[in-house]
RNA sequence: GGCGCUAUCGUCUAGGGGACCAGGACGGGUGGUUCUCAGCCAUCAAACCGGGGUUCGAAUCCCCGUAGCGCUACCA
């Protein structure tokens, strides 16, 4: 617990270590845009070596749940964002929930009753809000008027005494100007006489957002605020409070907000926008964190796909961009791809395997040979894909093998006199190999080709036909072999090697005629 | 309504008084890569919100409009 301290008021300097803190509520799924704020906060410590704080603010009783905070903390998790001190890791200057808290704040309360800087207030919601609305009609600002203030204390002891649920709001100056120098936005000032008293306690004894973060930034001994825009409009009230305990005040960096494609707030309407979705989607953590990055800061020599480590001595938070960004899908994608393609063939297997098991292509249990097989296959596969989620149909291409599901193309292909010549020849070459490695098939087709006097696509055309009963597809060179080891192994779904399937083929249009 | 923040290609952005008839990336168009698709490469089109100042000179500084977003809670 942090004890109020006089001495603070006077702010002593000292080696200022930087720490930061992501303070989400655990009120629904880690949403990218505040995803994005724990990342430049994540940024912003490791690069001037100061500590990742993680605080839970779930000072809402009614929306806050502890499933959604072990959501949150998994999801900020797999995007790599490691924190020093919080839940789990725990530190010196913990609880690091809101509700463990509730002491520090009486603390604090107590010490601005005391000052008469706050007092109680007795007034009900429907006053509350008929008093809004009238004003609202009036035209004037819907502010507190204040009528608890001046109450008679000794009145207002009485009714607390007397178990009376009551409020504390903060006493606010009537007039006058306040401003703060704002990292990413230069100065920024208010008119006081538009602020209002805040309510800093609820009647139900939770402090509010305003007073309780407040009273945390500071126990917490947090040197840079660095949160959303939305909270642009909190800092009076928010300087107010640590001017009323003589706090002094940490630097503050307000962020831009992430909207959606027609520039309202990114929602579900939009798309994926937890980064849970993302994950389920194919989307790589670390291409997440990079696109999200790129959302108002743009590195240094066009250096744009980035690890989060590479990020790290790149960052700027005085560089980040002030206006808001809309969430571009299509270039996270691009960027995912970038991801995938950096990715070793053993990672890349292990991460795409939960998507193939998944449409049962591949089985639970997976043997050493299957996995040599699949890092091959994804190896090949992965740089037609921008989403680890797009491999299936890939790999469902190799496993399917239809012809009497050729298409109109695929049969004008076979119907000309090349094709017969080719097919008739891989048919009886086939019969002499064992297996088609990548070797082997350079030479088949080769003999192939001077068997039958086809060339080009007169000869590749039809042998991709016939071998996939597609029209479009791998390069043969790799589809080969690939087919040819998966036909050794076992897999839900066998597959096919090159052998049958011509033969299939073969017996095909023979029966239909078609050839 | 009030207050605050913001405003460069469709999107993310570079730019910080002359180096800008504005650069990069995504997306789009076109061509190449002697089997297809994809990929890759090359190439093209595409922007300083409007109006006033300041200045020899403004995308850049100031003011006014406009628009978007945010806040205006005993939500965070």
């Amino acid at each position: 617990m942090c004890p109020f301290h006089p001495f603070l008021a006077f702010g002593v300097k000292t080696m200022n270590p930087v720490r930061v803190r992501f303070a989400p509520s655990p009120t629904g799924f880690l949403h990218v845009g505040n995803a994005r704020t724990a990342l430049f906060n994540w940024l912003f410590a490791r690069q001037h070596n100061g500590r990742f704080i993680l605080r839970i603010e779930d000072t809402d009783v009614e929306r806050s749940f502890s499933a959604f905070e072990e959501q949150l903390i998994m999801d900020l998790k797999w995007l790599g964002l490691e924190w020093d001190e919080g839940p789990e890791t725990e530190g010196e200057f913990g609880p690091y929930r809101q509700s463990l808290r509730l002491l520090t704040y009486r603390d604090y309360t107590r010490r601005l009753l005391e000052k008469k800087a706050a007092y109680h207030c007795f007034c009900s919601s429907e006053d509350l809000e008929r008093e809004k609305n009238t004003a609202v009609s009036e035209g004037r600002m819907p502010l507190y008027s204040g009528r608890c203030l001046k109450l008679d204390p000794k009145e207002s002891a009485a009714r607390i005494a007397g178990g009376e649920e009551a409020a504390v709001r903060l006493k606010t100056p009537e007039c006058g100007e306040l401003s703060f120098d704002d990292d990413v936005r230069g100065t920024v000032s208010f008119d006081l006489s538009l602020v209002g008293d805040p309510v800093i306690v609820r009647s139900n004894g939770h402090p509010a957002y305003n007073f309780a973060v407040v009273i945390d930034d500071h126990c917490m001994n947090i040197s840079h605020v660095i949160r959303g825009e939305d909270h642009i409009s909190n800092m009076p009230r928010q300087i107010l409070v640590y001017k009323a305990l003589s706090l002094p005040l940490p630097r503050f960096a307000h962020l831009s907000m992430v909207m959606g494609e027609d520039n309202t707030r990114l929602s579900k309407r939009h798309g994926a926008t937890s980064v849970r979705q993302f994950d389920d989607d194919g989307i790589l953590s670390s291409a997440l964190a990079n696109y999200l990055a790129l959302l108002g800061w743009s590195p240094p020599e066009d250096r744009e796909v980035l690890s989060l480590e590479e990020m790290v001595p790149l960052f700027n938070l005085k560089k980040v961009s002030r206006s808001a960004a809309i969430f571009d899908y299509k270039k996270l994608h691009w960027l995912n791809r970038q991801h995938l393609k950096r990715q070793p063939v053993e990672q890349l297997a292990r991460a795409a395997f939960p998507f193939l098991k998944d449409e049962g292509i591949l089985p639970a249990d997976m043997t050493p040979d299957l996995w040599a097989w699949l890092e091959k296959a994804v190896g090949i596969l992965i740089e037609k894909v921008d989403r680890l989620s797009d491999l299936s149909p890939h790999f469902a291409a190799l496993f399917e093998y239809s012809p009497e599901k050729l298409d109109g193309e695929a049969r004008e292909i076979l119907s000309s006199d090349c094709a017969r010549k080719v097919l008739f020849s891989v048919h009886e070459e086939l019969k002499t190999l064992e297996k088609v490695d990548f070797a082997a098939f350079g030479i088949l087709t080769k003999k192939v080709k001077e068997q039958t006097g086809c060339k080009g696509k007169e000869l590749f055309h039809p042998l991709r036909v016939a071998l996939t009963a597609r029209t479009s597809g791998l390069d043969l060179d790799k589809f080969i072999p690939l087919v040819e080891e998966g036909a050794e192994l076992s897999f839900p779904a066998p597959l096919k090697n090159c052998r049958s399937r011509v033969s299939e083929i073969l017996n095909y249009l023979g029966e239909t005629g078609s050839r």
